[in-house]
DNA sequence: CACCTTTTTGAGAATGGATCTCAACAAGGC
DNA sequence: GCCTTGTTGAGATCCATTCTCAAAAAGGTG
């Protein structure tokens, strides 16, 4: 369910810039709070017309960006070809840790890492708006899955040597 | 100009996996070690077209790839909808800072950070074999410059409203 | 409520980076 | 030199995202 305190801040973030409040945008804005991971504009368009909300391919992916802009959701690439989107929990900065065995995405927390953030645009004269850290690699299901197909692999071939 | 040890490197790479050793393949080598920043792969492509080296589009994308898996490459998607390319320089992890207003992309260093992103995989006992981190937002210059146009563009309103 | 201006929407076309196809070609082993 | 097998090149293809533009809807005004 959307967060009553977030709905408010779009609509008020829509009046400032003057833009109008349609059905689309507020079922979009449900649509992604409704989401507890990270979802692609393909994704989210497909669930829509799933519940038969009617919106078109281009609609989504214009208001993604102004809920982007809105600072209620974030874009990234996470691994793959195409942008994921999740929506924003007030204060509670994260990053990813991607499978590329099984694809998984794993959130964590780090304020030291944060901090060191801080400190290296402090001395570059850099004012940030955005950030992307992510750390690809298999998880722990994936690398031991990895070693057994390896061990596998060697002895069928050790096998066919003895043929 | 290509540097020997790492050329080596690459050399038994191919041999290693099986992989055969072409003209392409050496001139796209020292193409990418002869840039000095980040580059894509279309520029590669016109930048050797204009030298009139022969070599093919889908030839480009397929060996950068394998100069990636031999670690002599990064591939990161830097702020733009494309792959950016750059060689590898032994033993120095850097990550970027880039500026959405000029586009410009700036290295930076931080042991403190990496040491945390090893413990953060440990942590959750995940063996990392790659990661990103940039953070996007305004440099120096682009800061001021919109400052800059925000103080004109409120007084060129300002006397428009007494006209 | 009717009217008017301006923004927004939707369906499909267009874009563009990356990948695929497959016949011609070349590397490396014998 | 020959043969097998990996590699290349030109163009087709894919696919996420953006663009186009006419029709629809929002929001202000009387």
């Amino acid at each position: 369910m959307s967060d009553a305190r977030e709905r408010q801040k779009f609509l008020q973030f829509l009046r400032e810039r003057g833009h109008r409040v349609t059905a689309e945008r507020l079922a979009l804005f449900d649509e992604i709070f409704a989401q507890h991971g990270h979802i692609d504009a393909e994704e989210l368009l497909r669930s829509m017309k799933e519940r038969a909300l009617k919106i078109s391919r281009a609609t989504v992916y214009r208001n993604l960006d102004l809920l982007v802009e809105c600072g209620l959701a974030r874009k990234q690439r996470l691994g793959r070809d195409r942008y994921l989107y999740e929506h924003v929990h007030p204060g509670q900065r994260h990053d990813h840790l991607v499978c590329t065995g099984c694809g998984r995405v794993v959130e964590f927390v780090s304020p030291g890492i944060a901090a060191l953030q801080g400190e290296i645009c402090r001395a570059h004269g850099f004012s940030p708006t955005q950030h992307t850290l992510q750390i690809s690699g298999l998880c722990n299901a994936c690398a031991e899955m990895r070693e057994v197909t390896a061990a596998v692999r060697s002895r069928v071939e050790e096998a066919l040597r003895h043929v």
